[in-house]
RNA sequence: CGGGGCGUAGCGCAGCCCGGUAGCGCGCCUGCUUUGGGAGCAGGAUGUCGGAGGUUCAAAUCCUCUCGCCCCGACCA
């Protein structure tokens, strides 16, 4: 493709709406431009990209045996009120009525339009397993769209669905989409770590998220180093401190601590480190009911992990009033030494403290030396905080670690959540009929985009990795002779020819905007064609991301450029 | 939805307090010179000042309402 007959609007100033490098870069190399919050139109360059992830993708679900169709964006309400997410999905999906007033939504996910495909469709045993995925637009009406491409309302994502006989097929089937999205990060040239996690609004048994390792990544990772263990924040277990030596306990004694009502101002005014002291967090967790959850005050509570142990699937922070009614004390003061009708949890690593400090259910007033079981009773312990760095491993090894990390696949064993609720049955070896197992598998193309560029890029622009690089060459004729023209043109339709994506550079702009622009756009190779070059027989090769450069022949390049792009390309397959 | 900020030329911004002519840099167009890291000179085009209403002789500027966008928190590929 020539530079001259193309639309690659690039831009030398940042834009101003785009804060994170993704964004800004995509903007900036005339990939993408915005329509509305959260809704990006894909130019030709962007969209190169996403057509060779989407290849990638392809590929390897046919090669793990998934089949593809195409399942319609638009669906009605009834499917949503069969599996009960018409409401539970809530305010992000995108609703709307045909003229008949009608109700349709746009399609977030497909687990009800395809799991209503397969009741009709398949009914025995001898038709199972089967994997279906498509690729195709995706609507959520995000909270909060933000940082370009990466969370909008519109993208591009691919969704698997698959249907086995039983739980033992469906591992099966679990552990190929696992293999199929190991070999597709790894082909797209991306450094990521697959991770447990929870499994959010889809439900079902199991899911691992896949991550991709960038400093500028919204979700916290936890590892172990030693073992293989990895897991989103939100799920990460963490084992059970060491008991120790429990300190005698001491009389509790009331102390005046005026205003101090966060962990800080209490610590600061007694002079006692933050582990000493035991936050009382009170939930909200039924209509009209309030649970009480101890956390040590250096330690963040897990909502997701509360939930998980009460069985809920909603938990707020009980508001003032709430609080107000229940206890004696002003937010900030509560503790749990004489509340009334309250469960309590604790933490693990508050059941092992002892004389630690609480809020004393009264204004202005904590309580030291408070001990479990002394001075007040505990429904249950458990494992209710955020892990960070330093926790003890659940599996073993020294301790855990945190990296950061975008997610662009999650996958899940949904079980018969799904099937039940629709009634997508087969008939089994006996004759007898028996739900599907099902399971659900997605990878974000968009953000996958995104999410190589905040992977791979340097103050200059971005550094794609080879394989889902819009061109793989980029050839720059740097001066204007007619030597030079004529030699870039031959070396584009050689190269060309011989099957290698090159955009070449012929606009009538100096060197340096041309440089200025090949660094920003990231094409692996620059091919830089000048006079200089040229009389010295020599033409130069950069390599975009190293900053190496090569000189070479003009006869030698064609052969070299050509043998250096598809070892490349095999090397990441 | 809560908190913070912003809408003025394609992009980045100034002007707004203190009402009176819409401006700067980059980009764009023409010509000449230049040509290996964002060229120089000369000439030129481009604005419903986000929208509606109000105050005023007069509004980008003051007031009211509204729409949109960005950033920080609770959701997710």
């Amino acid at each position: 493709m020539r530079v001259s007959q193309s639309l690659i609007p690039t831009m030398r100033q940042d834009p101003g709406e785009a804060e994170v490098v993704s964004h800004r870069l995509m903007l900036r190399a005339g990939m993408i431009r915005k329509v509305a919050a959260g809704i990006y139109s894909y130019l030709p360059l962007g969209l190169r990209v996403i057509r060779k992830i989407e290849t990638i993708v392809r590929e390897e679900m046919n090669r793990a045996g998934a089949q593809e169709l195409l399942l319609p964006i638009l669906s009605s309400a009834e499917l949503w009120k069969e599996t009960d997410r018409w409401d539970f999905y809530g305010k992000e999906l995108f609703r709307l009525h045909d003229r008949h007033e009608r109700d349709f939504c746009l399609g977030p996910t497909h687990e009800e339009v395809v799991t209503d495909l397969f009741r009709r469709e398949v009914s025995s045993y001898r038709q199972l397993p089967v994997t279906l995925y498509q690729i195709q637009t995706k609507f959520r009406d995000e909270i909060r769209p933000r940082f370009g491409i990466m969370r909008g309302r519109e993208f591009i994502m691919k969704d698997a669905y698959s249907f086995d006989q039983d739980a033992e097929g469906a591992k099966r089937t679990y552990q190929s989409m696992y293999d199929a999205y190991c070999r597709i990060f790894s082909r797209m040239g991306l450094e990521f770590r697959p991770v447990e996690a929870d499994t959010g609004l889809i439900g079902g048994i199991s899911s691992h998220e896949f991550m991709v390792l960038a400093n500028t990544g919204e979700e916290l990772i936890v590892f172990d180093p030693d073992t293989h263990y990895a897991a989103n924040v939100e799920r990460a277990e963490i084992a059970p401190p060491p008991i120790g030596e429990r300190e005698p306990p001491l009389p509790l004694e009331k102390v005046s601590t005026p205003n101090a009502k966060s962990v800080e101002e209490v610590c600061a005014l007694l002079n006692v480190p933050p582990s000493h002291l035991v936050k009382t967090l009170l939930y909200q967790t039924g209509p009209d009911e309030i649970t009480a959850v101890l956390i040590r005050g250096d330690h963040q509570a897990n909502e997701i992990k509360i939930q998980r142990h009460l069985g809920i699937h909603e938990l707020s922070l009980a508001t003032p009033e709430l609080v107000a009614r229940f206890t004696t004390a002003p937010v900030g003061f509560v503790g749990p030494i004489g509340l009334q009708k309250i469960r309590i949890l604790a933490d693990q690593a508050v059941a092992v403290l002892s004389n630690f400090i609480v809020g004393g259910n009264e204004p202005d007033v904590h309580l030291l030396h408070a001990n479990i079981d002394r001075d007040f009773a505990i429904e249950s312990i458990g494992d209710f905080r955020q892990a960070q760095a330093g926790d003890p491993s659940p599996r073993g090894g020294r301790s855990l670690q945190t990296a950061r990390g975008i997610e662009v696949g999650h996958i899940f064993m949904l079980g018969t959540k799904y099937s039940e609720k629709m009634g997508a049955t087969y008939l089994d070896a006996q004759g007898q009929k028996l739900p599907a197992m099902m399971g659900c598998y997605g990878i974000g193309v968009s953000r996958a985009a995104a999410a190589a560029i905040e992977q791979n890029h340097d103050d200059k622009g971005i550094c794609w990795p080879m394989p889902i690089a819009p061109f793989q060459i980029h050839i720059l004729s740097v001066t204007a002779s007619e030597k030079v023209r004529q030699a870039s043109e031959q070396l584009y339709q050689n190269l060309s020819q011989n099957g290698i994506e090159v955009l070449l550079d012929d606009r009538e702009e100096r060197g340096g905007v041309k440089f200025n622009d090949a660094d920003l756009l990231g094409i692996p190779f620059h091919i830089i064609l000048g006079d200089k070059g040229l009389a010295q027989n020599t033409i130069e090769i950069k390599d975009r991301k190293t900053g190496e450069k090569y000189h070479i022949s003009p006869e030698e390049a064609c052969e070299w450029i050509t043998a250096t792009v598809k070892a490349k390309l095999e090397i990441q397959a």
